[in-house]
DNA sequence: GTGAAAGCGCTAACAT
DNA sequence: ATGTTAGCGCTTTCAC
């Protein structure tokens, strides 16, 4: 399997016919060292293979060079590209990620998990379906932590998140704006805590834009589902037929929701967006490939993941202190073939 | 952030006013200590909140109880289900995942990832979309290594995966099964090596199956794409069309190709199955989800991870030696409302 | 510019 | 059943 289970410093030194303090110097490009003994000491790290002991450098330096972050599932296409988003953000700052997944459902695992990850990274991002305040205290990780959802509580460390109620305010007032006036909100209900703030927030919204359009949305189109996928979606177009509650627009609160609801429609047979106009949230990359392709919300996520890493970096290296900061990224309207007909 | 930073077995030990040895024996409970004892140590944990250090454990033990995962990005949900896969697979071992992504198209750089993982992992499990055998050996690692693609050469480590010509042979011999005669192969095409042996092997089990039937394929119905997305399923029925070649099936050669197939097929107004049937391959979890929902390919994924990390587990422990084997796990056809319609 | 040596936190051989 | 201590591979202070 391998011809030397172990190269050290040492046997680079030996090699190079220098002290291991010369081939740290070499392999951490500090201090003045000859180019000539510089290169004797490469030549040796290329002959035997070196390769730094991360183990035994965390250990003395105190720092690991990897960031944690804790997910719900890599199978939630959002979660799926915030991973790719977080991985291609910390390797430009050169650090590696160590995730955790917390399975679904999973949310009250999330104290043990930070305080685990907590002792092989040098700070933790958090994104959890739904983040209680009550169940998450800074206290709970011996490194920075950042949580990228919107705060409840204070709890000791910064929030970055995107501006949900915004969102859905912009999404619900598109769909006002090309006449809909019954417009369905699918995923949270007024007192469905299931998915807590960031489906109340997004309820909110749709009530703001209703307010702000004058309009007064009927309670029996708000339907509450326990997990935002598309079957979730599917069924709630179900439910809504059965309440007998007509409707010309969906606002469904994600984008798996939606694609649900679009394959209910088709199925029924309704035109998109003739009989029915619908908005997604989240602009995952499958939501542009749909037939019709998906309006929905784009949370700028690469702003988000960079400005919380920029927090937590600064955590890190100590040049941020202080109070625990929430930071709101404003959202966009993406316009697309489900509530706008090709000419 | 934090009250403390550091706290080690030094401190509890002097908090529970036993040796280091003892609280040590108590954290991996070792050897007899007294329950008087024990408690008292646990109550120290408790009371500073202690969590060992995993730097300094995988530097003294020379394991660090984490597997490194090379795969080419979440956000092609095969990789995501295949992640999810692997966390749990590896939990249950009592392993963390520390996963590195190698972006698209960015299998050259693989060699040198993976080396770079082997350092913080007892062992390394290489998902590539695509392994040429020159590229990656042993040798590149210092760690054990599997595979989780086809063998290509004696690359000198073990490789597990589903048997891709065995699952196209299934799926194409279930459509010539219902009558289909002219049956488009999407992905591949003889001589397109963008998809390297995956789609070579699917393309021979397209071809096995028309051979088994006495049935003679179109070579005009075989269209290569450069990526196995949505878009390029979309795009190669208008290929087809413009083409002016007729069929009246189409093997995708994965999901998200067959659900750009059918979003271009509903465009078109045609009925599926009734006027074209469609199978993909992969079964990731949208394609019971899709409207019809998606006949296609189950991997085995679940005994694929099972068994590529008992191959590794055993490399690791020193139980398994000698040459590295292929394992070729069966794959199952799973038939669905897109070759099958409901009664 | 280079060498010797201490020590990061932990485990386990050795001692009692 | 518990205490003492060497040493894992690395970085870095101190001496030269």
């Amino acid at each position: 399997m391998t011809s030397r289970r172990h190269v050290t410093l040492r046997d680079v030194a030996r090699e190079a016919g220098v002290s291991v303090r010369t081939v740290s110097n070499v392999v951490n490009d500090f201090h003045y060292v000859s180019s000539e003994t510089r290169e004797k000491v490469e030549a040796a790290i290329a002959v035997l293979g070196y390769r730094p002991n991360r183990s035994a450098r965390s250990l003395r330096n105190g720092s690991t060079r990897t960031l944690g972050l804790v997910l719900p599932e890599f199978s939630q296409p959002y979660f799926a590209e915030l991973a790719d988003t977080v991985f291609a953000a910390a390797a430009e700052a050169g650090y590696k990620v160590l995730i955790e997944t917390l399975g679904p459902g999973g949310d009250e695992r999330i104290a043990d998990v930070v305080g685990d990850l907590a002792v092989s990274t040098d700070g933790v991002l958090v994104s959890p379906t739904f983040l209680d305040g009550t169940t998450l205290a800074a206290e709970d990780s011996p490194v920075p932590m950042v949580a990228l959802t919107a705060r409840r509580i204070d709890a000791g460390f910064d929030h970055v998140a995107m501006d949900d109620a915004r969102g859905a305010e912009l999404a619900t007032a598109h769909l006002l704006g090309m006449g809909r006036r019954r417009i369905a909100a699918i995923g949270s209900a007024l007192g469905f805590a299931r998915h807590g703030r960031t489906g109340e927030a997004r309820h909110r919204g749709y009530l703001a834009a209703h307010a702000t359009a004058g309009v007064e949305p009927d309670e029996a189109l708000a339907v509450g589902t326990l997990e935002w996928t598309q079957a979730s979606g599917y069924e709630a177009v179900r439910e809504l037929r059965s309440r007998g509650a007509a409707f010309d627009a969906v606002f469904a609160m994600n984008d798996l929701l939606a694609i649900g609801v679009l394959h209910a429609l088709q199925d029924e047979g309704a035109a998109i967006p003739g009989d029915v106009a619908v908005a997604g949230f989240d602009d995952i990359a499958m939501a542009s490939h749909l037939s019709p392709p998906l309006t929905t919300i784009d949370p700028g996520m690469r702003d988000i993941v960079d400005t919380a890493i920029r927090l937590l970096l600064g955590r890190i290296d100590g040049s941020r202190t202080g109070q625990g900061e929430e930071i709101l990224v404003p959202p966009t309207l993406v316009v697309r073939g489900t509530t706008h007909a090709p000419s």
